[in-house]
DNA sequence: GAGTTTGAAACT
DNA sequence: CAGTTTCAAACTC
């Protein structure tokens, strides 16, 4: 491989390179000599950046690698950052000592972003400039490739290569860390290059996948430091493509499910085929779309996915949809395959999203499916991504896969812009989530909560039917698109796999009755526009619940409200309120009366509405009650894919549902489990009205968002800000595409949870 | 853990 | 479409 002609074409290039005015510009600015330039010039020589601007534009990098990618990232690059950005960029060195500090402080995503805010914002900007100036980090090798090949506009591709790199061997020692990359590369061909620019990718793009999610929890499942383990794995995918197999086994020993990492092998591997050919073939969107269909065509195997054990009904649909989408997508069929309705055994994670910023969200997934898995992520760190989104139980993930599909191909900057929201939330919310379950999991109601959600979370829900066989929409499951499991305590069950035909005939039936049966609850309206749907309307929430509820003695203060059980995952993508389609009475749903007020915005509200000291203290109480769990459910995912930016996606319908809509089951995932969302936030965080949420937002988002994330670029983030939900979320969610916001996201979170007084919407 | 409350789903 | 019943989650004790 070291031999390779393209290596060697690299040199020249370097040597080119290294004359080139800009890589003198890039010396002079970096404090720290490249020790090897040639090196890091190598790689960006062959690739062509012109793309890359736009690339890094989105926000879609997923966060959850952020702590991954920034170590590589850091490593190879940091000369060229620091020199660009100007701004101060850890050395080496520090970037190691760094990366390991947020490894081991944990993974977590969001304690990344406490602490380490301002990597982000360097990392975003590093990234592009890096581009500009073609610097190479040492992942450029892989990049270069990926670039050329794709002129995507998707930031996370064009990340990618850069993930690559290992942030470990940096970490130690920076200097050391390139040779020891050059090295590597140098013995690397392109072939191999391609293989860990695939995984890498996959990584970072993925995290929905199924496999990433398992990778994530063996980190996260792995006793030891889950930073540790991170590094080791960013470290083999980076650096060493080829080995990444080996260096998965290794996790694999390392993680309990020694099984679940072998699993994975298999499935990056194959997802790395059609990655690549994807790229190769020049089109993002087909790449995306393998990306997003991977995960469902993935067959985990059952160890894999424990907690995802149960099945996506959709997915079925899915893939058949997507087989007809992609011909080609060589891991595609293999992956549809596995998805296809017939195996019962299938453990395919029933809801992973496949947005970008999925790999939250499959964390958050991941976690929830393992409630083991949360604490350990805690721990670790890491958010949920949940991106996803998102939605109640039963709108659940679904949705979000659903839509993550379409919007990955069709809409790149929206779902950019919202993946990258996504991911924000989700690694907030998985985060405060994992904080929140902790610190919960003694108590029996948080138990019950926890496995509750767990189950949403991970897009199946526990349910305890024993009258519906699991066979009507009273069961979560059911409604949820997803197959009962062990968790569930449901008696004379049908909804198993086993049961698959009566499941699908049932569904069928239910469907024929009410195609939107199976459509998810929420809805979300875009944020930036504000007139979208007829949902939306009033409600100032960015999302609505779809039909709306018909409460009558719980003033849609209690969690007998889908509406309000919606809002309080919401939060961080806007609430669910209600709206004019509800027929509820008494409504005082914060986050939406059915006149259209939001407590948030109660200024003008209707004394009735306006606190009632009791009813504060209901709403309080609701909150805090209502764990992050609930939040999950909201997945964003599931949400968006209705809403306005989201629109961009089509729809793709499921062969299921009769109509457009997309079945919940789908995106379980994210929506169901919203997981990312983090309910934990802390219970009182999120439920806040939105008027602390946001307010606790701006701050932190004006005082510490990176500049980059005001100035925003991203075109995302200045649409999210319209809505009264989104505007201070977004932008850490916008920014984040790359990493900064996610962290901003992240931070916001945490920080805002202690802060939150309580409710006190009014003032 | 049992019982009650609640509102969606299902049924008429 | 309205009214009633069924159901399971949410909630309370």
């Amino acid at each position: 491989m070291m031999d390779t002609p393209e290596k060697t074409q690299i040199s020249s290039s370097l040597s080119k390179f290294e004359e080139s005015p800009v890589f003198n510009y890039i010396n002079s600015l970096s404090p720290i000599k490249p020790v090897k330039s040639v090196h890091v010039t190598q790689t960006f020589n062959p690739l062509s950046f012109a793309s890359l601007p736009s690339i890094f534009t989105s926000p879609h990098v997923s966060s959850h690698k952020e702590s991954r990618f920034l170590k590589s990232y850091t490593d190879p690059l940091k000369p060229e950052l620091s020199s660009a950005d100007g701004t101060k960029v850890s050395t080496n060195e520090e970037a190691g000592a760094d990366a390991q500090e947020n490894f081991d402080q944990g993974v977590s995503l969001g304690e990344t972003s406490f602490e380490m805010p301002n990597e982000p914002s360097r990392i975003a900007i590093g990234l592009p400039q890096t581009l500009k100036y073609d610097c190479g980090s040492p992942d450029c090798d892989a990049t270069p490739c990926v670039i050329k090949t794709t002129s995507v506009s998707d930031t996370s591709l064009a990340i990618v290569p850069f993930v690559q790199e290992a942030p470990e061997k940096g970490l130690s020692d920076g200097v050391e860390v390139q040779d020891t990359f050059q090295v590597e590369q140098k013995r690397d061909s392109i072939g191999s290059e391609w293989e860990s620019l695939i995984s890498d990718t996959s990584d970072l793009l993925i995290f929905n996948s199924p496999n990433d999610s398992e990778a994530f929890r063996g980190v996260i499942q792995k006793p030891l430091d889950p930073g540790v383990l991170i590094s080791q794995f960013s470290q083999d995918d980076t650096n060493e493509a080829c080995q990444t197999t080996v260096d998965l086994d290794k996790y694999k020993d390392q993680t309990e499910g020694a099984g679940e990492m072998n699993e994975m092998n298999p499935v990056n591997e194959s997802f790395e085929d059609a990655s690549v050919t994807n790229f190769i073939s020049g089109s993002l969107t087909d790449y995306m779309e393998t990306r997003m269909s991977a995960p469902y065509s993935f067959k985990p195997d059952s160890n894999l996915h424990r907690g995802f054990r149960r099945r996506c009904l959709d997915f079925e649909m899915l893939a058949a949809r997507r087989r007809n989408l992609d011909g080609c997508s060589t891991t595609n069929s293999s992956t549809d395959n596995k998805l296809v309705p017939g195996k019962p055994d299938s453990d395919s994670p029933r809801c992973i999203v496949p947005g970008i910023g999925l790999h939250l969200n499959a964390l958050a997934i991941a976690s929830r499916d393992n409630k083991n898995m949360k604490l350990e992520t805690l721990s670790s760190g890491t958010q949920k991504l949940s991106f996803p989104s998102l939605n109640s139980p039963r709108t659940g993930g679904a949705e979000t896969a659903y839509e993550s599909l379409p919007s990955a191909s069709t809409e790149r900057e929206t779902d950019a812009v919202e993946n990258g929201v996504q991911l924000a939330e989700d690694a907030s919310q998985a985060s405060a989530y994992f904080v929140n379950e902790e610190f919960n999991q003694n108590s029996p109601k948080k138990k019950r909560r926890r496995l509750e959600q767990a189950g949403e979370g991970e897009s199946c829900k526990r349910c305890n039917c024993k009258k519906s066989k699991c066979l009507k929409l009273y069961c979560e499951c059911f409604a949820a698109g997803v197959y009962c499991i062990e968790p569930c305590s449901c008696q004379d069950c049908f909804n198993k796999p086993i049961h698959e035909d009566t499941v699908l005939a049932t569904r069928k039936q239910i469907e024929s009755r009410n195609p939107l049966a199976f459509a998810p609850k929420v809805i979300r309206t875009s944020d930036s526009v504000p007139e979208v749907g007829d949902d939306l309307i009033t409600t100032p929430a960015s999302a609505r619940h779809k039909r709306g509820c018909n409460c009558k003695k719980s003033n849609c203060l209690k969690k007998y409200c889908e509406c309000f059980q919606n809002s309080i995952f919401v939060v961080f993508k806007g609430g669910v309120g209600c709206s004019i389609n509800c027929r509820c009475e008494g409504c005082k749903n914060a986050f939406g009366r059915k006149d259209g007020s939001a407590i948030v915005e109660t200024d003008g509200e209707p004394g009735e509405e306006e606190t009632d000291p009791s009813e504060k203290n209901v709403l309080d109480k609701n909150f805090e009650k209502a764990d992050i769990l609930n939040n999950e459910e909201q997945n964003p995912a599931s949400a968006l894919p209705t809403t306005p930016l989201q629109l961009c996606r089509p729809l793709v319908q499921l062969p299921f549902s009769s109509k457009s809509k997309p079945p919940r089951s789908f995106i379980a995932i994210g929506s169901s489990s919203t997981l990312y969302t983090g309910q934990r936030y802390g219970k009182p965080s999120i439920i806040r009205p939105q008027n602390i949420i946001e307010k606790h937002f701006q701050t932190i988002a004006e005082d510490e968002t990176p500049e980059i994330l005001r100035g925003n670029s991203s075109p995302g983030t200045g649409i999210k800000t319209l809505s009264p939900n989104s505007k201070r979320i977004s932008p850490p969610q916008c920014e984040l595409g790359s990493t900064p916001g996610g962290r901003s996201g992240r931070k916001l979170i945490l920080q805002s949870i202690p802060s939150f007084p309580s409710l006190t919407p009014k003032h």
